[in-house]
RNA sequence: GGGCGGUUAGCUCAGCUGGUUAGAGCACACGCCUGAUAAGCGUGAGGUCCCCGGUUCGAGUCCGGGAUCGCCCA
């Protein structure tokens, strides 16, 4: 006897972390992906671009998250006949990495190290940002991600830097560089630059003075808003001789460095009279608590608003420095309009009452806010301290800063400009190696001039499509509004060094766009030049005589990732052409620029997003990227950030052994709105497969479980027009399906799609294979197992074709089993297969509405067979059933044998509207009403509620308008102003819902209590057949004893039950085989069972 | 201090341009079904829609203020 070969492989219970594995290896050893990379392209390119990660931590959670959005798209796109570069890539120079080697060197200052020491630490840099390399290749494969790692791009290489500097130099060129200065917070006595990050953890409580100080005002250039408001409050300034602006700070020490004094243009002030210190302008807000502070009594004279005081000139308080400094020609000098240059009040928006006076001492160079107001008013800068934090200036010259606030203060007050000296309990941050306090101060530094494209960063912005939308204008739009110029050089190491060599004297600087020109500068040929420090900064040239020397700086790493579009493909040009030699890396990115689509966490808005679109702006004025998705964090299951020191982070790789990547990936694109932030579990993965892969394996398992029993020939599948309507209900489902699913993709919404998803296979399982599952099995009728396995085949298939860019792993599982095996032409892999195409003709909208109905109804009948308490084995006569519409009603009745069945029911009634048997509750149509009678409602409700519901249900049935007496007048609602639900009937267990009804009749005679009971006893010899083992063909002898009206039951329905239990034989006598009774206030029955 | 976003059932989340009784899944309890069966289905309980004020016939939804959490910036 030879076995038939099964036409499908058998399917068990889900192990989807090794169907993955196997899947993996499927489309290891086909080559599946290289495939797919060449397969015809007919729509052309869909351009990704991966937002390149360091590969020196380890895979997180969050880069599932990640990856799991970058994958999804390019696969959709890819099946629907794009080609996609899916060009993998790596940060790998910047802070993390050299903090890193610094620890594991035991580095501190780099400001002390050598040649020699930078070869060794930028060598360990290199080495340590692929420390992690092959598990990050292993975790992207593992997760189903198709990225191309072999040809990734990679910052460090040479190839790369040096299309970087070809950028810079296109920017140079342009004017769009500038060396300024900008304020950083240093670590002083090593005056070592550092990172926000480096200063966060070193916040500290600390005592810091708070002082109050006089700056005299020159009465003579008293503005005239001042003197005109002054006048019209009844004071004259002459008269009250010396006026000083009451200035605060909290850093004496830079108050030799003072250039201007700051209030709040909307702000009011006050000038005041002290008993102690003579007249003083201070904010109003300050008077009462400096009043109570100094403790004398500050009498108002009169009232100013800060824009007033503009220009408003002072003496400073340490006059000599400028004569220290050298600066004494900007002292005291004009601007072509006669406006001082500095030691004058200027208007700032940053200036709050909250502590001090509400006037802040500008000391420029010590400040980001102060150093910009100082840019705004183009003042000169005085540096008091030096980059080590040392006094320059003053008394207290050679003095570290912190040590000089006590003799600068007494200074002041010996010069009675001191008001009032106290001390202020605030935050500040201290370098936590050196212990040293931050200080902030002026550096010269490299910038892009973004701020003179601001307008244009805005209009590129306006052509990009952000998900979720609220970024485009708020996040990110803000941050271009208030662009500030980029700053883009850093005095590290590992880093791109910027390309820029200075001549010795200064006077001119040379940016390199190109190894090439370097050679010809250098003289000699430097194509195998390691680019980084410390080899490049040997290069030196000389030009007219002048000797020419890289500056330090190496540049931001922003800046590198944003440079990925040109610099992955190593990118070349003179001026708008490619240079000799690399037309084909020209025609790679023109291909591929700029990007369609791209995918990074929100914390990218400033950072990635940023210098791709800075970068594009200034060289293309276009955008980098037409659409992105911008994630929300991901975080733990109590909303807190996942971090080592907590220990609350969750690893990948064990969630992907232990319910598979499938998973997972369906947790991330359905969970919440992707920009949303992300509550992630072990749980909630476990429902993400549970209820979506679980009940669509189900489905599968079932097909081929039967299949293979009825061999069906899905080669030739039944015409959709002659398949029974339940099919054809399934049929135009499935073709809604793909509409919507593929409007969610084209709108970039993984969400909606994957809803959609979860929703059809939930109505696959529940609605249709519940209804049809005897057509699966003993059915006779060949045309209608036919197209019931024709419509279900068809079903699985595309759903597997849309879950395919969600779930690769299952879909590619049930590709490989349901069609491969049938068609031997199909698609090598379902993600070389082609995205299916909706056919609206097959899509029946009236079928659609009156299923929608049937289910519907059906779920309120199941309630009220709930509430009835008799159980659904036990048949009952009569179920009175209605919907709101025609069209549903007629469906209602179209499909009651369907209804009759699913409940055990002998009979289905559809009831019409006005019907005798119901009443009607009569609603108002709101949206409607409301809009038409407004304040009239209350009355017109109240007027509907007194009405016979039944009469105006008969006139609404009629099309006949309803006259409605109100207090005030009587009005005339048409049909469509109302809105009629049914009211269950009495003496039926009925349950209703927005015009819905289904009621029981709940009634039982002896022939269907016998019935039921006939039931019941199936059920038990069913579950035998299971405890027996037996396969679902095989044929049984049944034994039996039985009392009572179980007796009689067997009796009646004996041949139903031989059927059913597919027994050959039914014969009352002691039971034999496999025993099984059953016993209750009924009476009692026994069976045995034995295989035929 | 500023900007952006969130706050709805025990948990995770939906709720479109304001409209009648605020939903789903999970978990829990109870029940049903049984030829997909260590699956499936239903029912139930569970809500001051963060708070206060306003607009409106009507507010989870719009406006103002506040609280709180997260992210970014200073």
């Amino acid at each position: 006897m030879v076995e038939e070969k099964k036409l499908f492989q058998e399917v068990g219970e889900p192990n989807f972390p090794k169907l993955e594995e196997a899947v993996l290896a499927f489309w290891r050893e086909n080559n599946i992906f290289t495939k797919s990379d060449q397969k015809p392209a007919p729509k052309g390119e869909f351009v990704f671009y991966e937002g390149p990660p360091t590969a020196n931590g380890q895979p997180a959670m969050h880069h599932v998250l990640a990856r799991s959005f970058k994958d999804i798209f390019p696969r959709y796109k890819s099946m629907q006949g794009y080609h996609i570069t899916r060009k993998g890539g790596w940060d790998t120079h910047g802070l993390p990495v050299e903090i890193a080697v610094e620890k594991k060197l035991g580095v501190l200052g780099r400001k002390s190290l050598n040649q020699e020491e930078i070869a060794e630490f930028t060598r360990q840099c290199r080495e340590w940002v692929f420390a992690n390399i092959e598990d990050w290749n292993y975790f992207t494969e593992r997760m189903g991600m198709w990225l191309d790692l072999e040809n990734a791009y990679v910052t460090y290489h040479n190839s790369y830097i040096e299309s970087v500097w070809n950028l810079l130099k296109r920017m140079w060129d342009r004017g769009m560089i500038v060396q300024d200065y900008k304020v950083v917070p240093l670590s002083p006595r090593i005056s070592t630059t550092l990172s926000q990050n480096e200063i966060a953890d070193g916040y500290r409580e600390v005592d810091d003075p708070s002082v109050y100080v006089r700056f005299p005002l020159k009465l003579e250039t008293t503005p005239m808003a001042v003197r005109e408001k002054l006048e019209a409050q009844g004071v004259r300034l002459e008269a009250l001789g010396e006026v000083a602006i009451l200035v605060w700070t909290t850093t004496p020490w830079t108050l030799p460095s003072n250039t201007m004094a700051a209030v709040h243009p909307e702000m009011e002030y006050a000038l005041v009279r002290s008993p102690s210190a003579g007249h003083l302008i201070l904010a109003r807000e300050a008077v009462a608590p400096l009043q109570a502070l100094h403790k004398e009594d500050l009498e108002v004279l009169a009232h100013l608003k800060g824009a007033d005081m503009e220009w408003w000139e002072y003496t400073p308080p340490f006059p000599e420095v400028c004569v220290e400094l050298e600066a004494v020609e900007a002292q005291g000098q004009r601007r072509p309009d006669g406006r001082p240059v500095m030691h004058f009040i200027a208007l700032a928006d940053f200036v709050s009452a909250e502590d001090g006076s509400g006037v802040a001492h500008e000391a420029p160079v010590y400040g980001a806010e102060d150093l910009e107001l100082a840019r705004r008013y183009g003042t000169p800068l005085l540096f008091g301290t030096d980059e080590y934090g040392i006094m320059r200036v003053s008394k207290e010259r050679g003095k570290f800063f912190k040590e000089a606030d006590k003799g600068l203060i007494q200074d002041l007050k010996a010069r009675g400009l001191l008001y009032h000296a106290g001390q202020i309990r605030h935050r500040y941050p201290f370098h936590d190696r050196t212990g040293d306090p931050i200080l902030y101060f002026a550096k010269p530094s490299w910038y892009v001039k973004t701020s003179n494209y601001r307008a244009q960063l805005w209009e590129n912005n306006e052509k990009i499509n952000w998900v979720p939308p609220h970024i485009k204008h708020g996040r990110f739009g803000n941050w271009l509004k208030d662009n500030v110029d980029w700053a883009i050089s850093r005095e590290r190491y590992w880093g791109t060094p910027l390309p820029f060599w200075v001549a010795e004297d200064g006077s001119e600087v040379i940016c390199v766009g190109s190894v090439r020109e370097l050679s010809a500068l250098a003289g000699r040929d430097l194509s195998d030049l390691d680019l980084h420090r410390p080899y490049v900064d040997e290069v030196t040239f000389v030009k007219d005589g002048k000797t020419f020397r890289r500056v330090p700086e190496v540049l931001d790493v922003w800046f590198d990732s944003g440079a990925m579009p040109y610099a992955q493909w190593h990118l070349m040009l003179e001026g708008e052409k490619p240079m000799e030699g690399y037309e084909e890396n020209y025609a790679l990115w023109q291909r591929h620029f700029p990007a369609d689509f791209i995918c990074e966490a929100i914390d990218q808005t400033r950072g990635w997003f940023y210098s791709l679109h800075a970068i594009a702006t200034l060289l293309y004025n276009q955008p980098a990227f037409k659409n992105v998705i911008c994630l929300g964090h991901l975080v733990d299951e109590k909303g807190f950030k996942m971090s080592k020191s907590k220990g609350n982070v969750v690893e990948p790789l064990p969630m992907f052994d232990k319910y598979g990547a499938d998973a997972v990936r369906w947790y991330m694109f359905t969970a919440s709105e992707p920009g949303e932030q992300k509550r992630f579990s072990e749980r909630l993965v476990q429902e993400a497969q549970r209820g979506f892969l679980g009940t669509l394996w189900n489905v599968y398992s079932f097909f081929v479980l039967y299949a293979n029993l009825d061999r069906p020939n899905l080669n030739q599948r039944p015409e959709v027009a002659i398949r029974p309507e339940m099919d054809r209900w399934l049929v135009a489902r499935v073709q809604q399906l793909i509409q919507k699913v593929t409007a969610a993709l084209d709108a970039y919404d993984a969400r909606g799609g994957g809803k959609e998803l979860e929703r059809f296979v939930d109505e696959l399982s529940n609605w249709y294979v519940r209804r049809n599952r005897r057509r699966f099995w003993k059915n006779e009728d060949a045309l209608d197992r036919e197209a019931a396995y024709a419509t279900l085949w068809e079903a699985l298939v595309t759903v597997a074709q849309l879950c395919a860019p969600f779930t690769p792993f299952v879909a590619e599982a049930l590709w490989q089993n349901l069609v491969r095996s049938v068609e031997p032409k199909a698609a090598e892999s379902v993600h070389l297969s082609d995205w299916p195409q909706a056919n609206p003709a097959l899509i029946d909208h009236g079928l659609l509405t009156q299923m929608g109905a049937v289910v519907r109804v059906v779920g309120l009948a199941r309630s009220a067979r709930a509430k009835s308490g008799i159980k659904t084995r036990m048949p009952l006569p009569r179920l009175l059933v209605t919907a709101p519409s025609e069209e549903e009603r007629v469906g209602l009745q179209h499909f009651a044998n369907e209804i009759a069945e699913e409940l055990n029911v002998k009979q289905v009634e559809v009831l019409a509207l006005g019907e005798e048997l119901l009443t009607y509750r009569v609603l108002p149509n709101l949206p409607i009403l409301g809009k038409k009678y407004g304040k009239q409602l209350p009355a017109i409700r109240a007027a509907l509620a007194q009405m016979d519901s039944r009469a105006i249900a008969r006139a609404v049935r009629a099309g006949q308008t309803v006259a409605l007496e109100l207090p005030e007048q009587t009005i005339h609602l048409a049909p469509e102003e109302l809105l009629l639900e049914a009211l269950s009937p009495e003496g039926y267990a009925a349950e209703e819902e927005e015009g819905y009804l289904a009621a029981l009749e709940v009634r039982l005679d002896e022939a269907l209590r016998l019935e039921g009971l006939c039931r019941d006893l199936i059920r038990l010899i069913q579950q035998a057949r299971k405890e027996m083992g037996l396969k679902v063909s095989d044929r049984i002898h049944l034994t039996y004893t039985a009392e009572g009206p179980y007796a009689l039951a067997i009796a009646q329905h004996g041949p139903r039950i031989q059927e059913e239990t597919l027994a050959l034989s039914l014969r009352a006598q002691e039971p034999q085989g496999h025993l099984v009774e059953l016993s209750d206030e009924e009476g009692a029955a026994r069976f045995g069972l034995q295989k035929a």
